[in-house]
DNA sequence: CCTAAATGTAACCACGATGGTGGCAGTAAG
DNA sequence: CTTACTGCCACCATCGTGGTTACATTTAGG
């Protein structure tokens, strides 16, 4: 929304409107990318939420890895016993898989921008204006 | 562990022990790699668990799908408002985005066997034999 | 035939993560 | 000084999950 709106600051109401879902909410995921420098807010009357910078440089694994804290592959919180051959060594093995499994999804995740989808967006609606309101 | 030792039937007291875990728990992981038909059960007396082919040809990614049921990335439950272009376009484009992430990471998965992962363990054990019990 | 050792499954609890809500302080515009 | 925002905390309800107990079922072995 922040892409295809431009300039114009949006507020977490509009946006959490638009999501059937609620200002609070919306700001904590918009703190999250704040954090990682997406988006800046501004505080006060008319203050609101902009991309901080262009769209076209802000990939889906940033958004992601903003928003993701842990990796999507559950590691085990528990070691199993050191006692067993597999046991001992099986966590560590895994970890590497699992890192490369994670970043072969991230890679392809990095290669699609906001502007992409934003594009797409608006190529679909200019074919099919009878959905317009 | 169903791997490194063969033959030889497991029981899922003896690799909740191993786990350091609990014996139903492991009859319910168990249990979905059965109905994915990577491993089989005996009942009864001296029973236990096996693989059901060789581990050459089981991968990470056969062991993954079996288990987790939903997918990786998270689609939103509740869709956006259609009023907004961006609302009601960016669920499927969304969607073609995720499932192209998560074949990449299923892509890497697929390349590891469980047989990849015991000739490791083999090899770390013997390198450092002192580690031995 | 009976017992012991397994799986198969359901019920249940405790815990943590998460969506959602309200409240309130801070900040900036008019 | 009021209004409209963000920022943030505390709280609740819900749900998924690990974990446990219990019990029915199956099979081997004395």
């Amino acid at each position: 929304m922040l892409a295809r709106w431009g300039e114009k600051q949006l507020t977490s109401a509009e946006i959490a409107d638009s999501l059937v879902s609620n200002p609070v909410l919306v700001r904590r995921i918009l703190g999250s990318l704040r954090v990682a420098g997406l988006v800046r807010s501004t505080e006060g009357r008319n203050g609101g939420w902009t991309l901080a910078r262009p769209a076209k440089r802000i990939t889906l694994y940033d958004a992601y890895a903003a928003v993701e804290d842990g990796p999507v592959l559950s590691r085990h919180p528990h070691p199993p016993s050191a006692d067993c051959e597999v046991g001992r060594n099986i966590q560590s093995l895994l970890e590497v898989e699992f890192q490369d499994a994670e970043r072969a999804m991230a890679e392809r995740l990095g290669r699609t921008t906001i502007d992409d989808l934003v594009r797409e967006v608006l190529a679909i609606e200019r074919r099919l204006p009878a959905r317009h309101r």
